[in-house]
DNA sequence: TCTTACGATGGACGGAGTCCAGGTCAAGAA
DNA sequence: TTCTTGACCTGGACTCCGTCCATCGTAAGA
């Protein structure tokens, strides 16, 4: 994710403390957390870190294809910095656990012509659900 | 969708004439609306009807697996009563349109045992994103 | 027809997200 | 280094979606 601050400085990005944090606090693998369980941790490191800047910068690094929003439930969104390597989610029914995931094939594959009526088709988004072991 | 309501008095629902009109607005393909869409048509039909008794209904229908709940965006939840055909779902990335579709294969066979993470997986909701032919 | 428990009502409430006016500051210019 | 300026941040109000609850109404069995 060091990377990452690399990126938006070459894509005219200000550098400001919030959104280093915000891109520190979305750092690592199987990270899925709404906005505001961002917003909770960002303030551990910068106490006046406001909602609507984690807002904003969500929404930008989304926008720039850095983080994708994955809604599993009808609840908040997640944000997922796993954004440059292909993959789908599996979501326990019970406790709500997101686990990272990579079927075979390609989904879109699945998807006849004449099932498209006439959709310019580019994306597919899968979501798994099941118990994890824990909730078993 | 008429034999839907004797299967709901066989279950021992009381039949009451919201849960009748909520059951008829729901009626039809490719019919994906929202709590408030449903409840505005409905509306028309009985005026007095409240939100709460359409979000009640709605839940039940959900519950009883008459009805299927589909989360697009992170906005409203959208109510599709094609619950006994699997399906997924095909969406407008631009206006949002919905079109029920039917891909081949299973999308559960697709994830291999060692990407499950010992999740007894058992559902996999397809939603692929494209322009529909009038926003194209 | 009577009874009663299940269902409907509507208003208050809560969570998630957006908007806005005003204050702040990163980064290039001098 | 200091100055300048427009991009950025803040906090609070607001909207949208959905849930909760006390009270009233009524479907359906006795």
């Amino acid at each position: 994710m060091s990377d990452l601050l690399e990126r938006l400085r070459g894509r005219g990005w200000r550098m400001t403390s919030q959104r280093r944090v915000v891109a520190e606090v979305l750092d690592g693998d199987h990270v899925h957390l709404t906005a505001d369980e961002v917003h909770a941790r960002a303030t551990q490191r910068l106490p006046e870190i406001s909602r609507a800047t984690v807002y904003n910068t969500l929404g930008e690094l989304v926008s720039l294809g850095e983080v994708i929003e994955v809604s599993t439930d009808g609840r908040a969104k997640r944000y997922d910095p796993n954004a440059h390597r292909p993959h789908q989610h599996l979501v326990c029914s019970d406790c709500g656990t997101i686990r990272d995931v990579h079927p075979t094939g390609d989904p879109l594959a699945d998807l006849p012509p004449k099932e498209r009526f006439g959709f310019a088709v580019s994306q597919a988004d899968v979501i798994y659900r099941g118990l994890c072991p824990a909730c078993a």
